[in-house]
DNA sequence: GCCGATACATGCAAGTTACACATAGCTGCG
DNA sequence: CGCAGCTATGTGTAACTTGCATGTATCGGC
């Protein structure tokens, strides 16, 4: 994790939200339906940054309008009722579509540390000391 | 890539932003030197959803504001003046760290998709016949 | 001079988020 | 019963972010 620096800034706590938050709730909603009290707390436990579980209830509504899950509320268990929702076929497509450009991003990502890693086992100049990206 | 269903509805065509996006540019930074035009061109050969070019610019102000990159204007080559940004240290700081969050994220993911593997090999119950998730 | 490519930037409407707060059901407990 | 605390879902609002269109300026070729 990134020390003093970043983590001493409190405006740069890291939250969870977007479209990593919306593909995490499509991933758990891949294998078991949930609803958002229950998706909070799987994430608060995934080692991710944590989120506002506010968010979290505006984000599964959004997908829903999206079409990517839908819900039901569930009165079958005792406490508050709960909206239950579960992964639809188009939201289960977005999904992989999504894993698929997640490879790229990957790769770019990736590819910055090896050949960062290139770099300093090389012995070249390092980047602050170059003016320019080679042309291929 | 996602088919019809996802594909034809303009208003969910991917862009490229938010973190997904400064991270892009962070990692592309952590190598070469580069300037806006540049990195909009390399995001779009990078196979990753377009982005605006206005949100390029932004976002590197953004991040430049953060402590993350520096910038000077660069006058020496031909054609308009490029703003040259680089990365500073603790821009490189918080990559690294965004790299260990992004692992969580993956796992998320990953796991998903093995889960669901297992589900489908192992002949149990599609999950949108399931109520709810497992307690463990 | 004029066009097109390069390069950076902003105005605006629409959408998103964090934080605080609101609502309501149920459980335990004195 | 009263009432605190947990479960569960939501909303109001100010601040921020984004896509798209547009604006500005430099330079090369003709």
């Amino acid at each position: 994790m990134p020390e003093a620096a970043i983590k001493d800034r409190p405006e740069m706590k890291p939250r969870l939200h977007g479209e990593l938050l919306s593909t995490s709730l499509l991933a758990f909603l891949k294998n078991w339906n949930a609803y958002g009290y229950q998706l909070t707390q799987r994430l608060a436990d995934s080692g991710m940054p944590e989120c506002d579980s506010g968010t979290v209830y505006r984000t599964l509504r959004q997908l829903e309008k999206s079409g990517f899950v839908s819900s039901f509320w569930d009165t079958s268990e005792s406490g508050p009722a709960r909206r239950m929702y579960s992964l639809t076929q188009t939201g289960d497509l977005f999904l992989s579509g999504w894993i698929t450009a997640l490879q790229n991003y990957q790769n770019v990502i990736q590819k910055a540390m090896t050949d960062w890693d290139m770099f300093t086992r090389g012995g070249a100049v390092r980047p602050t000391e170059m003016e320019e990206a080679p042309d291929a």
